[in-house]
DNA sequence: TCAATTAGTTTACTTTTGGTAACCACTCAT
DNA sequence: ATGAGTGGTTACCAAAAGTAAACTAATTGA
C-alpha cells in the first residue's frame, strides 16, 4: 500500500469485545492536510497568490475580513511551510511581495476544486 | 460568469491612490467551503463514513485522538448542514448510525485529493 | 504641512475551541 | 453483582485564536 494508510475497520471477538483494526493513532493525512491549508484564511490566501507575486497590503485589500495581524501570521506559517516566499523588492519605501513555491502551487488543484464544489452548492 | 466570483486586483488612480477591485467583503467561495470541511476532525469523519453507515462508537474507536464530545460536535454540524443523517436503529440498546448524504459524498473528492496531496508530500 | 502610502508590530481585549473526566439510563454476558 | 457495552451530556478549565485600533519610521504627493 506504499504510503497510504490501511483502511480502518472494527472487528468484534469471540466475547463480543471490540477492538479497532488500523485506528488513527495520529491524525491522518487528511487531517493533517487540513491543518496545512485549513487554517482561517489560508486557502484564500494561497488562492489570491495564484497569478503571481502581491504585496501584502494588497492582499490585506483582496481579503476583506481578515485583519493585518491573521495575515501576517498566516503569510509567516505558509513561508515556514515552504508554501510561500517572502521577497523584499525595495528599502525605503519599504516593498515587499508573497510568491507561491512549487508547492504552494501543488495546493491550488485543492483549492480550485473546493471552490468550485462550494460555488456549486452555493454554501 | 455565473455564480462564480471575479477576480480582485488591485488599481492605482490618476493620483496613485490605491483600490482594489472585487474585494473578497465576505469570506469568498474558498472560505466558506474549508468552513464546511476544514474543521477539526470533520475531514477524517467524512472520509470515514465514506464506505457506508458506521456507529458513534466505532468512529470513536477509528479517530484515535478525538474525544467523544469532539465527534458528537462534528456529527452535530454536519448533520445541520445536511451533509451526514443520524438513524437510530435500535432502542434499547440504543445503537445509531451516522451516514452520508448525497451533499455528504459530494465532498468526498476533495477530500481525496487532499488525502493524496498530503500523503505525497510526506505531510 | 498635511495626508496617505509602505509593512508590519503591539496592545489590550474578547471569543472560541478543545480536552478531561464524570455521569446518565439502559442492556447484556459472566 | 460486576464490568463492559450503548450513545451521548454536562461542567469545568486552560489555551488558543481572533479582533480593532493605535503606532512605528520613512517616503511621497498635493
Amino acid at each position: 500500500m506504499g504510503i497510504a494508510e490501511k483502511k480502518s475497520f472494527v472487528e468484534t471477538d469471540a466475547y463480543g469485545r471490540k477492538k479497532v483494526i488500523n485506528v488513527c493513532l495520529e491524525p491522518c493525512s487528511i487531517e493533517k492536510g487540513m491543518r496545512l491549508i485549513g487554517g482561517k484564511w489560508t486557502g484564500s490566501i494561497i488562492y489570491h497568490l495564484k497569478d503571481g507575486p502581491v504585496r501584502f497590503n494588497d492582499l490585506a485589500r483582496m481579503l476583506g475580513g481578515a485583519s493585518k495581524k491573521m495575515i501576517d501570521q498566516r503569510l509567516k506559517e505558509l513561508e515556514s511551510r515552504d508554501m510561500v516566499t517572502r521577497t523584499v523588492i525595495n528599502d525605503r519605501p519599504i516593498a515587499v511581495t508573497y510568491e507561491l513555491t512549487d508547492f504552494g502551487q501543488s495546493a491550488l488543484d485543492i483549492l480550485e476544486l473546493l471552490k468550485g464544489w462550494s460555488e456549486k452548492n452555493k454554501v
